[in-house]
DNA sequence: TTTATATTTCCAGTATTATAGAAATATATT
DNA sequence: AATATATTTCTATAATACTGGAAATATAAA
């Protein structure tokens, strides 16, 4: 897929990223991934882990999946999601930009621990 | 403020600040800030930038302030409105950490030019 | 081909959010 | 006090999103 990388034409696209961790139960679905990764984890365990309906948890998965936050595959009868760190990468990039680069309202030192 | 740093009990926090910014209007409206920050802009200068009828908003800095998004003080009949930027950067941090730090998921690399 | 398991889709109810015109409030100026 | 400007609050509507039970589908195993 060619993407439009410049910020200005993807605000819309960051915005609906961000509404996609906008939630509790998506967040929490997004950091289980991470912490499976990059395996990740089958729906049922999502289920297990986190408490949530099986119907409610698939249309979360499926907000996350269409705002490109996490990737499928099938293995089996079991579909293994798995966080998209591609994706994460340009969102922590985009913020780090805006906040940092782009208008230096933060000092890079101050989220990320440069050991030398 | 006291406030509880530890990423688990914070989630819903978390979450609602990329809700907060999980908008189209409400992300350009954090970037407009921060391209004037540390002064911040006055809403009539954020309305004309951005095209967006002043009840319309209003809601939305209010959102922004609600979340911790933004600060705002008074000056005669304008009121200045700016990036919290201690916020922004617990964001930063917390995105940073989940991807790169406790689950090494993404390279730091990947996301800040490290200069020596 | 029957049965079991995993997950999604269908459907619907409820809640939340976004939008914006009009009226109200707050501050300043004359 | 009267007027002007800036911004919010009131009120309402429409749109979107969250939730979850029940039925349907997909895969595998016996």
């Amino acid at each position: 897929m060619v993407r439009n990388n410049s910020a200005e034409e993807n605000i819309t696209r960051y915005a609906d990223m961000f509404a996609a961790m906008g939630t509790d139960a998506r967040l929490r679905i997004m950091r289980l991934l991470l912490s499976a990764h990059p395996d990740g984890m089958i729906v049922g365990d999502l289920q297990t882990e986190l408490g949530i309906p099986n119907s409610t948890l698939s249309h979360h998965l499926d907000k996350l999946k269409n705002k490109g936050l996490v990737k499928v595959r099938r293995q089996g009868p079991f579909l293994w999601y798995s966080a998209d760190t591609d994706v994460l990468q340009e969102i922590l990039t985009f913020l780090f930009s805006e906040c940092c680069t782009r208008n230096k309202a933060i000092k890079p030192e101050r989220i990320v621990q440069i050991t030398k």
